[in-house]
Parts: structure tokens; sequence; C-alpha cells
DNA sequence: CGATCACGTTC
DNA sequence: GAACGTGATCG
């Protein structure tokens, strides 16, 4: 019995400069490290490590990972699988005590799941690599492939404006302020307000959590 | 009140 | 999918 697999999450790419961060790195060397970038972290991140706002998504296997055995395995594989509509770059650390390890690693990541693969050193290192794609946006980013990530770019407007009383601006406007749906459906009323104005709040509001007739 | 937006209709 | 009209909403 295969656990279930983690809820499909819409994200939107972080503004720029920015980088969405799973909660557990708040006090790692890594975010410590991380230089001219500013950190929005998220609790509920839970297939991805890092979200850059060239839509590259990050997940990072460390040393102990690998030691630990095959149980990267199964985080991996949810990662490919969260279907995300960013572009899935894995970090492996390549450590003295994880070299041993790493073809096979790089075998698993690179042919089986068909995701980009970088080695690092350690959290400092790949520190200094999401610094550069966060700092070098501008330039063409290598790992993008696939147009069909750009198919959730049109999708998840579309779904917002689902909601009635938004449209194509306040859609745009409130995944600006929210970095994905989940994020939206947990708002407050008084925080929607805030952006969207007294009408469009109540309506979003009552959208996501109007009760269905009889329960 | 004037600008902006949602939303339906039209081609 | 662009262009419009209309009514609601916001500052």
């Amino acid at each position: 019995m295969e656990p279930l697999p983690p809820p499909l999450l819409f994200y939107a790419a972080p503004p720029h400069g920015h980088v969405i961060c799973s909660e557990k790195w708040r006090n790692s060397p890594l975010v410590q490290s991380l230089k001219g970038v500013q950190i929005i972290f998220e609790n509920e991140l839970r297939v991805a490590d890092f979200l850059l706002p060239n839509k590259t998504s990050v997940l990072y296997v460390s040393e102990c990972d690998i030691i630990a055995g095959s149980s990267y395995k199964r985080k991996l594989v949810r990662y490919r699988n969260a279907g995300s509509s960013f572009q899935e770059v894995v970090l492996v650390e390549k450590t003295r005590l994880s070299e041993q390890y790493f073809p096979a690693v790089q075998r698993f990541v690179v042919f089986d799941l068909g995701l980009s693969l970088l080695p690092v050193g350690g959290q400092t290192d790949a520190s200094q690599l999401i610094a550069q794609m966060v700092h070098g946006e501008g330039r063409e980013n290598p790992f993008r492939r696939r147009s069909s990530c750009r198919l959730l770019d049109r999708l998840v407007p579309a779904l917002v404006q689902q909601i009635p009383g938004v449209g194509k601006v306040k859609a745009l406007v409130l995944l600006r302020h929210f970095s994905s749906v989940q994020q939206l459906c947990n708002a407050s009323p008084a925080e929607l307000e805030s952006i969207v104005g007294q009408a469009s709040a109540q309506q979003i509001h009552s959208f996501f959590h109007k009760q269905i007739a009889g329960t």
C-alpha cells in the first residue's frame, strides 16, 4: 500500500529577488548564507525545498539522506510526480562520505526519473548556486525544458478567475500576494479585503468556505 | 463622481 | 480572442 501522494499544489513563482523556502530550512547554514536574497518561508511546501523566481524548484538531497539508505528515492519520486509547473532541479551533496554512492544516485535521478542534477559540496555551496540562479535571473535558465511547464502558468490564473467577482485583474493581483492557491484559500477576510476590497473579499472567502447543503 | 473591474454579448 | 456595453465597486 503506497501512501497517498501529496496534494497537487499550484504555486506561483516568487517575486524577483525572492526565494520561497520550506519552513524546515529556517535555521540552516544554507539559508543563513544566502546573501542578497529575500526569503519567504512557507510551511506547506511539502514537495520541494526551494522555489525560485525563474520557475525552478529545488529539491535538496543531503549527505545524510544518501548514506541513510534508499529512502531518499521515495522523496525524489514524490517530487517528480507532484506535477508542478516548475522546472525541477535536484541538488545532491557530493562529499567525501557520499562520494561512493553518488553514481547510483545520479543514475536514479537522471536516467530513471529524468530530472536535472547538480552536485554540490555542501549547504554553503548550494546557497551560492541558488543565489546565482536568483540573481542571474535575466539570463536563460539552462534547466528549462518541456513546453508543458507553461501549461499551469495559464491554468492557475484561470482557476482563480472561477471565483465569482474575480476576473483577470484581481486574479493576477491575488497571485502576486499569495504564492499558492492554498495560501489564498487560507487567507483571512481581513487580509483579502486589503487587497481586493470588501465585496470581492467576502465572495472569495465564501467560495472556499461555504458549506454544502445538508452537511 | 470618475476610474477600474467583472462579465456577458457580439463579431 | 478582441472589442464593446453595462452595471457594480472602490477610493
